[in-house]
DNA sequence: AATGAAATTCTCAAATC
DNA sequence: GATTTGAGAATTTCATT
């Protein structure tokens, strides 16, 4: 990776809709160099698209917890993930070394909807959970580290 | 919410650098009226900002953990989360209920840069660490429920 | 990687519903 | 109060050097 491209990165990590104007003062480039490094580092997949940061709490959904998951009947296929990917609160999910099997992230509006969302994923992963709540968030989604 | 305001914010989630004339098609307004009401979303707060979304493993971070550390010494302040800030390898720092008093969302390179990091941060926070290494993502930062 | 030019988009006013 | 119209400014995009 390359000194320009990782100051492009962090720069579209920081804003991602920021313009190739701004941009090519930043690095030290013409405005067309950078569209063409842009360019190549999203045919690449280097950057994987863009998106808005919504903030949750606006958005009705103050209550984050991490739910870990384990199968009741471990000799049943695993396809946890695929049952649950229609379930809108989870935003993440990650398959885990340890006792559990699966780590959700997930955001809902409040306790109530909290205890019923965790009734729809033993239901339809037919896994056991266990919950932890996130009280706070001292901070969440900073830039990776580009080198 | 508006109906009109949460197709907006959906498809910002989506693609958040999408042009306001393709997001005004999409939502059935004039560009304008598109353009006033993302601002109106900006200034709310309800949109954060916008980040290129990048992909870990060509970055070379293709290992992702889960950290929760808990004080050594619990009578100690508690400012885990500011000694921690500067550490780049770490994406995210939730407060949790039980047992731990944080979760981090980290990502390395490699084991041995896991094993780097853990030393880090025990000695910078005074802490205890139990890691859950992540094998596989299925899925991650999908867009939140808006309604 | 830079230049230059055409096509598109952004931005903001005033007018309209 | 929200939306549309219209026009000038800025940006994106691409061919050429």
């Amino acid at each position: 990776m390359e000194e320009t491209d990782r100051a492009i990165l962090s720069a579209l990590a920081d804003d991602g809709r920021q313009s190739y104007t701004d941009l090519a003062e930043k690095v030290g480039l013409s405005v067309s160099a950078v569209h063409q490094r842009v360019r190549r580092l999203e045919q690449r997949g280097v950057i994987r698209g863009y998106a808005a940061r919504l903030d949750h709490e606006a958005l009705g959904l103050p209550l984050t917890a991490f739910v870990a998951i384990r199968p009741i009947d471990p000799s049943q296929p695993d396809d946890a993930p695929e049952r649950l990917a229609d379930l809108p609160e989870i935003e993440a999910c990650y398959s885990v070394a340890g006792d559990d099997f699966y780590l959700l992230l997930v955001r809902v509006a409040s306790p109530a909807d909290l205890e019923r969302l965790l009734q729809e994923i033993r239901k339809a992963a037919n896994v056991a959970t266990r919950t932890t709540v996130v009280l706070s968030t001292p901070y969440e989604g900073r830039p990776p580290q580009i080198r």
